[in-house]
DNA sequence: GCCGGTTGGGTGACAATATCACTGAAGGGG
DNA sequence: CCCCTTCAGTGATATTGTCACCCAACCGGC
């Protein structure tokens, strides 16, 4: 078996069989992608199933109108299964993928995942349960989107994004694109969390100053 | 081979080797279900692939206020993927499926599915085809929730609701569930409908008068 | 028929959010 | 330092959602 080391990080896969586990091994290429690159969307259609070793993947969707929302993160130990639909589905897709980091990620090319998704139950599993928790994400973002409140919404997405330190590099714009809102609604409920001491801001940076508070915020209901 | 008839109805299916064919016929069942069943849903986990051969099925989700809003529709020649996903998801589906007709379906229990999905690579095709069909779906419906107008919306959810024929048996609050939206909103849309001459509205009815101005203001971005 | 309960629908007042049309401030590169 | 772009603030207004009611239509029993 050679390095074959990555394939223990994904829950789903340390299961496979080992003569699985070399297959899937010998047939895929790990590749670096830099942040900020699109790996598929309109005018970039992939041919190879991506299962992220290191960095992270943002979906967003474009609107007709040329406004943007996030819809998911893909992060370290998923895979991006959209991209097996962007292959199969002949109707262009309006999501596009971008690095957020610089990305590690093992290439499995079109054949090769055929020929596994034919040969082992366990990565079949693996492939479906992982289109399943897609659509739950989906599921959230549309019960998010129809009838949550935007405050809520925020503090929510505030403190999962600051996830490693509270400080936090981010525009009011680029939060209103994670939220599919405008960005003057943004501004006015961070000066309103400003206010109430949940955060400090200054330009291009927020500041979380109260994490219990912004919690107890987007716990509710 | 039996009566496999229905297959051909599938458009993805009817490529499949004989062999196949014959598999899927002799492993399936068909079945039939009054209107108004829930076919899957929190409580209601099912055990079958179904294939719908007649009828409808509507998926909506409830949120955790209480509201609810439609997500797409499983109609004939259509199979209901999320049931699968219902099966390896272990986080619970808040979203449910529901008969608006009488429905007849084929029913592929698990094992026979996997034994399929393992042995046809038309089939895999085909259920990943339906996966991202219903992810498009799904895309559709966050742009629409948090992009578009109502009355467009609204105007847009008649004419596909109203298919055949110009009466449409149906309430405002069914209304608001299609489109995630409050009864009072639908009222008032549908009142201004009424003032521009769009529609007629009875209890409980709604006539179309006039598509043309109906499917223009659909189109309307 | 009448009566009462249930459901469907109307409405005004108000709150939340989105849109528009600006303003100025902060930073970056010449 | 100046120009230019990006980021953020703000008032006015439109749209949509929420709340608290109201009344009318229908349905069943009696």
């Amino acid at each position: 078996m050679t390095n074959s080391a990555w394939i223990d990080r994904f829950q789903g896969l340390s299961t496979l069989p080992d003569a699985v586990k070399d297959q899937l091994v010998s047939e895929s290429a790990v590749m670096t992608v830099p942040a900020g690159t699109a790996v598929f969307g309109p005018g970039a259609v992939p041919d190879n199933l991506l299962f992220l070793l290191k960095g992270c993947v943002r979906v967003q969707q474009t609107s007709e109108s040329g406004r943007d929302i996030v819809l998911y993160r893909v992060e370290a130990g998923e895979s991006c299964v959209l991209t097996t639909a962007c292959l199969l589905a002949h109707e262009p897709y309006s999501a596009e993928g971008i690095t957020e980091t610089e990305v590690t990620a093992v290439a499995i090319p079109r054949g090769a995942f055929d020929r596994l998704m034919a040969s082992s139950k366990e990565f079949r599993d693996f492939v479906l349960t992982a289109y399943a928790r897609r659509i739950t994400d989906l599921f959230r973002v549309i019960d998010d989107v129809a009838f949550g409140r935007i405050d809520v919404r925020l503090a929510s997405r505030l403190l999962s994004l600051a996830s490693s330190g509270d400080e936090l590099a981010t525009t009011h714009s680029q939060l209103a694109t994670e939220l599919g809102t405008a960005r003057e609604v943004i501004s006015r409920v961070l000066n309103d969390f400003q206010k109430r001491g949940f955060v400090a801001q200054s330009r291009g940076k927020i500041t979380l100053l109260d994490r219990g508070r912004l919690s107890q915020l987007a716990e509710s209901t």
